[in-house]
DNA sequence: CTGAAAGCGCTTACAG
DNA sequence: CTGAAAGCGCTTACAG
């Protein structure tokens, strides 16, 4: 067997037409149960399998969902494409994915590609540079072609669509006076995410916290590919830092990695919390105590709103949901009075 | 506007028919040089986007990939899809993403929901399942529908398929002669991914090995959410073990934990070498020594060959690709004679 | 250079 | 209960 079989041939073998067979196999009640039989029996034995094209053109859906990440390698995204992808499956539905590699413009290009009727609905958390930039006008075509938009973690709050997200500022504060209750008095906030609405939260939080402790501020960011070993250092010597909040996991483990190095102890001498609940936190030496971020639970929350959207199940104004979230406690924070 | 614009509706507003509609947008030597700017404009206008599932169902091509995997969390699978995804669209091609969760079973459906002229072709890495049984009658489907396949990593030497993988077996046998010519002399093998076909030929590479120096076989399996600290620590007790290689990154970090954690040190007391090159190899203190599997080289040759297949430009026979790789000396292991 | 027509493989109102 | 017909939105041989 070289070609797939198709409606019309099914019809022919049968001697039946080809809205008889159509019914057939889509159960419908027209259509009498010895018919149905033969035909199903008939399409099995040619392994026919409806052509999804043909199906997708005349019932104007696809059961697809197309999503753009900016990145698949660091934990967080690969666990929301899994959560991502577990419920879609389950939903009957497919999952198309497209790395947008913290570009817009790829961004934008993805999104063209995915509008032309091959997706219900789009998922995206959004690159850097459109976070940066704050442009959104590549968007606006999925307005014009009618497909739903769900936004999980990197967000922009001007375009109108279902959001997901935690409450990163709010974990932000919760995690500072953690660290405080624990007695650390010099408290440094170190981002590797810069220019992510994700970012701003949390040193909006940071800010707040530390204000309202009347404690000192300490900001760094830096560049994965080259941490600032030194400043750390120096903040730690000089300026007697004694805690390090990051931005997400590898961030955290640089830190300590740079700490340690130079003979200081953790939590000790710095106690050290990474947003981000990886595979590394749990498996480093000391293991890291991080924020978790659930990308699991973002992923399946936005699959499922999606779909609710698509078929209409949800009231008209799209809405902001916020994931709640929780500290994981492990040895590179001290007890405090909190745990 | 509500409703996607369809080249009907363009050609009403340009008086023209359909026929040359078609024809201008793409790019017909057919048609006069102002019909094709006029229809292009006006079609830029109202945000024309061909439907997909029209243009296939008339094409008969989909320029969409299906990719199924195991797994997405682990190192590996990220990163080979990051390197399918890249290929794909700088190829101009979309890839849909199943996971198979290791169920042979998950891996049957999903080839059935793809198979429906949904995808072009089909990359695949086996379920652990599927490996084990060795059973491949849900690939049938793909031979009767037409659709190339590519097998990666996890393969099945009897699906008659283009396939890629490294190889394995001369890989281990380099890492134990590389372990042995550092000095060591007791050199266990450490499986978490048993019943694949990476692990068996893992296996008769360190048997050869091991025969060769005419050294002493030690081969532990495990489970990675129950790793046998007991075991090895009796090893190196009593056994005297002092190398281990392990099947994957994850394993390594495993091994080296429960070693340092019961006093032993690394590499003097313990060399370690894991496969796959992750982001815990390099950050984990020491790093991990590793064998690279180059993730993102397998998936982006993987789906070169798929799309060359696709297009009908390679022979007729499929073909197996080994992938050269190397080992990454790291501080889990002690200088040798061969570094 | 332009257009009418057939057809890709389905679904579904409508008629019988 | 079954079937003929229209149509989803395109492409492409063919005619003019």
């Amino acid at each position: 067997m070289d070609k797939r079989i198709t409606l019309k041939e099914l019809a022919k073998l049968l001697n039946v037409s080809i809205s008889t067979v159509s019914k057939a196999l889509n159960d419908s009640p027209e259509i009498s149960v010895q018919t149905v039989q033969r035909v199903k029996e008939l399409a099995k034995l040619n392994h026919y399998v409806p052509n999804a094209s043909a199906v997708n053109l005349k019932t104007q859906r696809t059961q697809t969902i197309g999503v753009i990440v900016p990145e698949i390698l660091s934990h967080f995204f690969a666990e929301a494409l899994h959560g991502i992808e577990t419920k879609a499956s389950e939903m009957g539905y497919r999952i198309i994915i497209c790395i947008s590699n913290e570009s817009m413009n790829k961004e934008a290009e993805s999104i063209k590609t995915l509008v032309n009727g091959q997706v219900d609905g789009l998922i995206m958390s959004l690159s850097k540079e459109t976070q940066a930039s704050m442009r959104m006008d590549h968007l606006e075509i999925l307005k014009n072609n009618n497909i739903p938009l769900v936004l999980f973690d990197r967000i922009l709050s001007q375009v109108n669509c279902d959001k997901i997200s935690i409450n990163d500022s709010l974990q932000t504060k919760n995690a500072i006076l953690e660290l405080y209750a624990s007695g650390c008095k010099k408290i440094a906030y170190f981002s590797g995410i810069q220019d992510t609405s994700v970012d701003n939260e949390r040193k909006k939080g940071y800010f707040e916290a530390i204000k309202n402790l009347r404690l000192e501020e300490f900001i760094v960011c830096f560049d994965r590919k080259n941490f600032p070993d030194e400043k750390l250092l120096h903040f730690m010597r000089y300026e007697k830092i004694d805690a390090v909040l990051a931005s997400d996991e590898l961030g955290a483990i640089l830190v300590m990695k740079s700490a340690l190095n130079a003979g200081f102890k953790i939590p000790e001498d710095l106690s050290v919390i990474g947003f981000t609940n990886g595979i590394m936190s749990e498996h480093f030496r000391p293991s890291l105590s991080t924020v978790d971020q659930h990308a699991e639970k973002q992923g399946k929350l936005a699959l499922g709103i999606l779909i609710e959207r698509i078929e209409g199940k949800l009231s008209k104004d799209p809405k902001e949901y916020k994931i709640e979230t929780s500290i994981i406690h492990r040895n590179s924070t001290r007890k405090g009075i909190l745990n």
